[in-house]
DNA sequence: GTCATATGTAAGTAACTACTTACATACCTC
DNA sequence: GAGGTATGTAAGTAGTTACTTACATATGAC
């Protein structure tokens, strides 16, 4: 057994693409065993069947939350500093997992708990971190009361949409040209600081 | 042609809810056509093909923006009241065009022009209307400086990261309960006064 | 009543897809 | 060199799909 589990893993690999680019329904096995550079029969050998292959697909992902690795260094810096880090740390990992992103996006109804379980790990976990990110510093004063589980919600899908319409929809590279940071800077800057004006005038106007 | 208009609506109606559920490669001709309560060839003599069917299917949905209409009423409330009548609206819309929405999501990659052309109508125009009121908002002071399209992407990305995670992800539906107004009124909250305590303190801590 | 229009029934076709079977070959281990 | 393991070649199968052809039927307009 040289290259078995290599193999097993180019196949993954090509199948994880593939279904990202044509849907679970376009990706043909020929065509996945042949990205991969293997024969067919080679992806039936490994996997029985078109729908195991894809349950690997999904199953090989797991998320240990990264956010949860560099939520050390973030307490370290000031409010406004750290959610710099998590907005960009966010948006960088979901970058990473683009094919997968999107496999969630077109394939919710054909495998809906899988997927909603590659959801879960992908998106509640941080969700939660950041929940409790906020919660802690509610605690000491820095931040006002508000719902921190909305809180999260809110911040997240500020970043998740954000990351949709310019690399999903548009085809954008965020990262390039320093675009990413200035602006995770402005949505952070609303974030923190809010959209109304600072003395307080904000009842009523006209 | 006594109601020939109306076959060929029940032909695109059964495609949009089909492809909506299934994805374009999982809605067959057949059970289009058997759902529109059609044979399939009359599918195919009122639209040639199915790839036809799914770009007039595309080509149907027109958004007149209906945000434009209620900005007259919004412009008479308060910021704060304003955001939740614009928040609620863009919900309610979203939860309307449900199925385009997942549409729009799967089909990016089978059909890109037609759907970002979609996606421009129902979520650019939008944005467009509401960085409109934040930028007058701006002019009377009554919002601080901001970004004001940057802001109008994060506002309705706050909103449609929570449609996307509540009716397509978890299969909730939002508009029961009194939860909508609920929610929206915690993320304008948000969105208005920001996170930080309001004493100014918001440089460091620990 | 004739004619055009819209739809139906029935049968079929060519292409493709997931998956299989039978047999061969290369490589590694012992 | 014997045998196990991973892969390849070649051919094929059963099922499905988009789409077609030929013929019949109903209905409304004039």
């Amino acid at each position: 057994m040289t290259n078995t589990v290599a193999t097993k893993d180019r196949i993954i690999d090509a199948a994880t693409l593939l279904v990202s680019e044509k849907g679970y329904l376009g990706a043909t096995t020929r065509e996945i065993a042949s990205r991969a550079g293997v024969t067919e029969l080679t992806l039936f050998r490994h996997f029985g069947s078109k729908e195991r292959l894809f349950e690997a697909l999904l199953g090989r992902q797991m998320f240990l939350p990264r956010l949860k690795e560099i939520m050390p260094k973030v307490d370290a810096l000031s409010y406004e500093e750290g959610l710099q880090v998590i907005g960009e740390g966010f948006l960088l990992s979901l970058k990473e997992r683009k094919p997968l992103i999107k496999i969630m996006h077109s394939e919710v109804n054909h495998y809906p708990d899988k997927v909603r379980k590659i959801y879960n790990q992908l998106i509640d976990a941080t969700r939660e971190v950041l929940k409790d990110y906020f919660a802690g510093l509610q605690k000491k004063k820095v931040l006002r009361a508000f719902g921190p589980d909305m809180a999260a919600k809110a911040f997240l899908g500020m970043l998740f949409s954000y990351f949709r319409t310019e690399e999903i929809m548009r085809g954008v590279d965020i990262t390039r040209g320093g675009r990413l940071s200035r602006d995770v800077r402005e949505l952070v800057d609303l974030f923190v600081n809010g959209t109304a004006s600072r003395n307080g005038a904000k009842r009523r106007h006209s």
